[in-house]
DNA sequence: TGTACATCAGTGAACGCGCGTTCACTGATGTAC
DNA sequence: TGTACATCAGTGAACGCGCGTTCACTGATGTAC
């Protein structure tokens, strides 16, 4: 049955969050377009509907839930706040609605160029984010720190979540934090 | 045809190095039974008598390349030479022979519990290296620079990897590089 | 405002392909005498 | 040392399943009058 204009802009967003969440969880490769298709509270056959294939869903979906200027929960979060939270054991366990780069990162990196493209904007976007409270006299020091902070942050991340000793596991997360050169 | 004992020894360490390198390239899903056993130099039913599945061979296949204390190139290189490797554009781009955590993290931490176990014991014996080449006055504080020097790394691959501009990849690793507590 | 019809998003069966896995067969190995 | 036979690693065809994708059909929407 046909539905209304506000219903299919609805479902579009429902597919891209419910692809958003599943591939988090479970990795692009193990998710099927049927599965986020049931988790979005439709039918297989509607996706083509939506997207033209499953590849442009990923990088759509990703995009959908990358930060960005236009989509931040609070662009003006400190950036001690911001680690207190990543390298936190929630965001450790909660995968379904965790960072993209620690999540995905190893697949993405083999991923469409699109994609790729759309996560570069945002690494760009986290670093220029960082930078405003890093450690440095210059802009220069303070931009490297930036970086090096956000490689600590992604890097413990895939770690911990690799990890099977949960002793270890929070160790990665609270010496990493503890060293990050962040005011 | 019957093999003799030491060429089936060979077949099997040759179709876990095809492995090893074949997955870092294209991610475990990518990478098929059959595909690793051509590159092997053998055809796809000659599997089953080296491994139980194809989960098995990614946990064995890993652990062939993982470092250790037996699986060292040189236990006593410093984590400053250590570290230009690791962050330089070679290993960048040299997919097939790169670090595992980079390569394949994400997805690890998804995987059977034989990998993620096999990769928590070469995380601590990567600490353990760059310990003793570690800022810190103390036994405590020299620890917690290496995990963070460590994570660093990882992150920072991980990033460069996805990032498709050339300058901004660079950079992640080159800042990295200097921001590195190591001596 | 009410009615008739064209549109088109969603449904669910179906298709075709590639994957992990199995198996009957082959023929070189290696052992018993 | 030489011979006969049992063993078993490798081959390649085949199986069964699940995936991405397609399509004929349905029926609610929304437009033309």
């Amino acid at each position: 049955m046909k539905v209304s204009k506000e219903q299919v802009a609805e479902h579009r967003t429902r597919i891209m969050v419910a692809a958003a969440r599943l591939f988090r969880q479970h990795g692009f490769d193990d998710v099927t377009v049927a599965d986020v298709m049931k988790e979005a509270g439709l039918t297989h056959g509607a996706f083509y509907g939506h997207f033209p294939s499953k590849e442009a869903l990923i990088a759509e979906a990703v995009g959908h839930v990358l930060p960005s200027a236009a989509n931040s929960p609070d662009p003006r979060r400190s950036a001690a706040d911001f680690a207190d939270g990543y390298l936190s054991v929630r965001h450790r366990n909660n995968r379904a609605t965790a960072c993209l780069f620690s999540s995905l990162g190893t697949e993405a990196a083999r991923g469409s160029a699109d994609l790729r493209h759309r996560m570069t904007q945002a690494i760009r976007y986290r670093i220029d984010h960082l930078t405003v409270d890093a450690d440095g006299d210059t802009p220069h020091t303070k931009r490297r720190a930036a970086i090096a902070a956000w490689a600590s942050m992604v890097g413990a991340m895939v770690l911990a979540r690799i990890v099977d000793d949960e002793e270890l596991s929070r160790e990665i997360l609270s010496e990493t934090r503890a060293s990050l050169p962040l005011r």
